[in-house]
DNA sequence: TCATGATTTGACCGCTTGGTCAAACTCACG
DNA sequence: CGTGAGTTTGACCAAGCGGTCAAATCATGA
């Protein structure tokens, strides 16, 4: 609730190694299989000292999980109506593949939330989220009316975007004990660009 | 450990309903979200009664991913290495798509499963999948080779249809926040359908 | 220096958890 | 009817859970 700018240094470096601890169990675990002794060992402190920066377990779930929305939809948001269609988009889909890579353990935070009803996060999901992704398939609805991209339906290429790249974090474990090769992105980025490229671009006619 | 065949009808069909129950609640909640309580309610047994059926939580979790696995796996298998590849490749999609919309909790069971890590069945990953995985992604390999289909990373492309349908499964709830119709399948089935042609069709040259 | 507020913690509480057990009940079958 | 195996359950347990609290410790600025 009132998280009215924390004033101490102590207050502001504790509040952020609780909130990296939290995020390393609560993301491996989900809400209900993380405790808060995980979280303070994992955090170095007590289980007291934890309660006394947060008011609940819940507290610290819910902050990471605002914090985390916003930075989540920016390579959406940053989708530029006046840029070039498919640069747009391959860079869009490049830079959600990133943040799987460099984030992984938000992604699988998020995917925990949602697969388990998204009992903190879906008022959000049917306002912010929902009038973003209008707004989004408008700006592609417009390019494929233009003819500067093949017709397709703008909310489910959206869909595949979020899908094809936070599979590489969610479902890290499968896709290492499948793979052969160490690090599966640079595999993941080539066949994204080529997906969406056959996908996009207009046939000659 | 041992199933071996429970004999009387009651055996079979408590089995049953408590598998039913249990599937209900570690979909929804994860292995340690769930708890033998609210599996006994969903199932309308007592606690010690389903503990006579089964020897802990961690043996009902895992009789229903054993069962899971196989029934998982089947479209993948049955992909025809001498059928028509287009056909094939969008057929196998489709009929994972079909395994999502009608069994949605199967497979957020199984994202949970994978999500926190694979505990359980990691060890199945690495050896069957693996396997199965190899062999078919050979299949598509030749197809390429043999200028059926385009050229691009056979496995990379498995993942692809793994992740483009059990999204819709898995993240029904955002999928349904976001979306204005009442059912994303049709729209997802015409999508699949439109992206892997684009993908996989050879141009003309 | 000391006083005051910020920080830390051991001990504790009530509740839920997975699991046990002996006793009771049910049911098929001779 | 009776009897023994199969089934069900209330009472219970130890461990773990989120959270509280008073007391101790620390930091800081007058």
């Amino acid at each position: 609730m009132d998280d009215a700018a924390p004033k101490t240094r102590i207050q502001i470096r504790n509040r952020k190694v609780i909130l990296t601890a939290g995020l390393e169990v609560f993301s491996a675990n989900g809400f209900r299989g993380a405790t808060l002794d995980q979280i303070a060992r994992e955090a170095g402190l007590s289980k007291p000292n934890l309660l006394y920066y947060f008011p609940s377990k819940e507290a610290i779930y819910t902050a990471l999980l605002d914090a985390l929305l916003d930075t989540w939809l920016d390579p959406l948001r940053a989708l530029d109506p006046t840029g070039d269609p498919i640069t747009e988009i391959l860079g869009y889909a490049q830079r959600k593949l990133a943040l799987s890579r460099d984030f992984p353990r938000e992604s699988r935070l998020f995917a925990n939330e949602i697969l388990q009803g998204a009992p903190m996060v879906r008022d959000l999901l049917k306002t912010d989220l929902k009038a973003l992704v209008d707004d989004r398939a408008e700006v592609l609805q417009n390019w494929m009316d233009a003819g500067l991209i093949r017709r397709t339906d703008p909310v489910h290429l959206i869909f595949s975007i979020w899908s094809l790249t936070q599979h590489y974090a969610d479902f890290d474990v499968q896709i290492r004990a499948v793979l052969d090769e160490e690090d599966p992105f640079p595999g993941a980025e080539c066949f994204l660009d080529q997906l969406y490229r056959s996908l996009l671009e207009p046939r000659a006619r």
